[in-house]
DNA sequence: GTTGTAGGCCAACAAGTGTTGACATCCATG
DNA sequence: CATGGATGTCAACACTTGTTGGCCTACAAC
C-alpha cells in the first residue's frame, strides 16, 4: 500500500493482521471504544485475543492502527472558489459511505480522549488549508473551518451514529443539494456580523 | 419541581438523591456511559455505591433519571415564520450552555443504544412540530427537521464534546449569526433540487 | 534433517465492574 | 420510651476486562 514508509515486509501473518484490523474497525464503529472488547474483536477475526496484543501492543495501539487513515482531501489548489462547497460535501459523503473508519473514529471520539484528538487533528489539518485558500479573510479561516466541520460532522452524527431515520433516508444527492450552499457560505460569504 | 406528576413526597433523602443525580450528570457528560462508573459517581456524591442502586434500581435507571429533561422548545404557534431560524439557534445554544444534561445525552448517545434513542425522541418530537408548522411542504417536514438537527447537533458535537478550539472560541452571538440563516433556509426555503 | 523462529492457542492473573445482602444508625411516630 | 421504617455503610458475589507467559506447531534456512 505505502511503499515509501514501509518496505513491504510481507510477513506470513498479514492475513491475520488484516482480519484483526477489519474486525476492530467494525467493532469500534458499532460499539465504541469501551464496549469493543479485544476478546470480541479476536473472536470476529477467528483468532486468540493474545494475538491482538502481540501484533498491536495494546488496545490503544490497535485503535490507532484501525483508524490510521487519510481523508485524501482534494488539493486546495485544484478547487475553484465557487464550487468548493459542493466538492467538499460530495467528497466527505463518499468517505463516510466507503467504509466504517470515520464512523468508528467519530463514535470513539465522543467518549475517548485520544479519539477526539485524532478527529481534531484530521479535520483541523485537512480542512484548514482549504479554508485558508478560499475564505476572504485569512484570520477567520479557523472559525470558518470549524463551522464547516460542525455541519459535516453533524450530518455524519445524525446519519451514521445516531441514525435518525429521516437523516438516514436522505439520498446522497439530496444531502449535497442541501448542504453544499451552507458549506459554501461558511467558507466564502462575508462575515454576517 | 413537578407537582402534577408527583405529589411532592419530600423524603429525608432528597439531598442525597440530588447529589447522586448531579454527580451522575457530570460523570456521564465527561466520561460517557461505560466509563462513568457507579463507584465514581457515588464517590463524587459522597455516599456508598449501594445507595445509587437503592434509589435508582440500576445503572440504566440512573442514566434515565439523570437525563430526564425537557427541551422547553418555544411554542410553534408563537414563532414567526421569518425568525424561526434565529429563535431556534438561540434557544438551543442556551440549553447547551445552561447545564451538562445535553452534553451527557449526546456523549452517551454516541455509544449507547438507549441514549441514541432518547436523543432521537427528543429532537424528533420537539423539532418536528416546528418544522411542520413553518416548512412549505408538510411532506418534507421530517427531512427538514433532520437537517436542522444535523446542523445544531454538529455544532454541539464540535463545541461541547470534541471541543475543537475554534468551535469553543466562537462567541454565542457569532454562532447565532452564522447558523441562524442555515436553519432558516433548511426550514423555509424551497427544495433545492 | 535439524534447528531457529514466527504464528498460534491456552490458562491464568490482577484489577475493576454492576449488583446484592447483612448489618448498623438515625429519626419520626406510637 | 419504644419501635419500625428509612438512611447509610461494609463486605462480598459473580463476572468481564486488558494483559501476560508458557507451550505447542509449522515452516524456512542451513
Amino acid at each position: 500500500m505505502n511503499q515509501s514508509t514501509s518496505p513491504a515486509p510481507s510477513r506470513r501473518s498479514d492475513a491475520t493482521r488484516k482480519a484483526i484490523l477489519d474486525a476492530a474497525r467494525e467493532r469500534f464503529a458499532t460499539d465504541g471504544y469501551d464496549r469493543a472488547t479485544i476478546r470480541a474483536i479476536a473472536k470476529d477475526a477467528g483468532i486468540d485475543p493474545s494475538m491482538v496484543m502481540r501484533y498491536y501492543g495494546n488496545k490503544e495501539g490497535l485503535f490507532a492502527a484501525a483508524v490510521a487513515i487519510d481523508l485524501h482531501l482534494p488539493d486546495p489548489a485544484s478547487l475553484t472558489r465557487d464550487d468548493v462547497g459542493r466538492a467538499l460535501v460530495t467528497h466527505f459523503l463518499g468517505m463516510w459511505e466507503k467504509n466504517e473508519v470515520l464512523t468508528a473514529l467519530l463514535r470513539v471520539g465522543a467518549t475517548n480522549q485520544a479519539g477526539a484528538e485524532r478527529m481534531r487533528g484530521i479535520f483541523g489539518d485537512q480542512l484548514l488549508p482549504v479554508a485558508r485558500r478560499v475564505c476572504p479573510d485569512p484570520e477567520q479561516a479557523s472559525a470558518r473551518a470549524a463551522l464547516v466541520s460542525a455541519q459535516l460532522l453533524g450530518l455524519a452524527l445524525t446519519r451514521y451514529v445516531l441514525r435518525f431515520p429521516p437523516a438516514v433516508d436522505l439520498a446522497p444527492e439530496e444531502v449535497v443539494a442541501w448542504l453544499a450552499p451552507t458549506v459554501q457560505r461558511y467558507l466564502t460569504a462575508p462575515h454576517p456580523a
